[in-house]
DNA sequence: CTTGGAAAGTCAACAAGGCTGACATAAAAT
DNA sequence: ATTTTATGTCAGCCTTGTTGACTTTCCAAG
């Protein structure tokens, strides 16, 4: 009770303009980070991070239609499918049609897109591992709680989808 | 020292794999919720991203080089310069001769380019605000915290200048 | 004072990855 | 039988990134 300017026991100054300015920078920066080390490893293998977007669901998720991970990825299918295409053609991902639902085509990866996934996701997380490491487990908690509210509310049934797997 | 399992008195479980993986995709799903109200902004205009970027650092730091901002996007300067021509010509940033070194360049906003400024920003500090509301101080911190552990070392130094004010 | 290098700008060409619009086919649903 | 859905494709456009080559201006070191 010795604060003054504050509600609840909780100081407001973590909503002042300038600490949200400090949030969309850190933001900015830390995406860059976020996606260096997968983009050079995408540059040897001559794709690029639409391809690895697309990779990252379809491991995620075996077996999802392209209606889905269209959703997911929120381009159009025209895009998609331009880098699908490539995917297919090299082998990468398989594209088998619906059991019950002939039209739906199931997108999976074959052995050889599971290896460039793996590599992929293990540069991506060694990154993200160290960051946690360095900031400990009850940052993480806060920095998954305010992501989490960030997300437009459009998309986050597919981000729960995938959460929580399946 | 009930605990099993555990180093320091610390849980490790939040650098397992799939706690890798949930991290990764909230980074995901929530740079598009961050991206997105400016772009709808910037449509309006006839801007794009890169704009934004570059309207973004000259406001936070006016009177900036060229070749400053340049390190700062981590573009290069013929990319940079497409951009930054469109916003001279348009009236939103001033270019003016360095007093000391006249080879320099120095950016800042015209009237009109702090307006547009003040719509970008304004609405992406909306959606940064209401995600720190619903996630609270604590969270703050340590999405804070984990961002900048991210951020690639190379650029830290840029992060920095902003941050304490440049 | 000359010379080398830095800061800025420009031209051309290219690629990735978004977009729209139009259209085709197969299969499901009505 | 008809309409709707899922997928795929063609063509063309835009933004924003890249390389490489070259110019002008100006500072700074010899």
């Amino acid at each position: 009770m010795a604060e003054t300017g504050t509600q609840g026991g909780e100081t407001l100054l973590f909503l002042t303009d300038e600490q949200l300015r400090k949030g969309i920078e850190a933001m900015f920066f830390a995406y860059r980070g976020f996606t260096a080390d997968p983009d050079r490893i995408l540059d040897q293998h001559g794709y690029g991070r639409a391809h690895h977007r697309a990779i990252h669901f379809i491991n995620r998720q075996p077996g999802l239609t392209v209606t889905t991970l269209l959703a997911v990825l929120g381009v159009t299918k025209q895009s998609l499918n331009r880098v699908l295409r490539t995917l297919i053609e090299d082998g990468l991902v398989e594209n088998r049609v619906g059991r019950r639902d002939k039209r739906e085509r199931h997108l999976y990866l074959t052995p050889a897109g599971e290896a460039l996934e793996r590599e992929l996701s293990g540069a991506q997380r060694e990154r993200m591992r160290s960051a946690y490491r360095a900031a400990g487990p009850q940052a993480v908690a806060g920095f998954r709680q305010v992501l989490e509210a960030m997300i437009d509310p459009d998309m986050r049934r597919h981000y729960q989808m995938m959460k929580d797997g399946g």
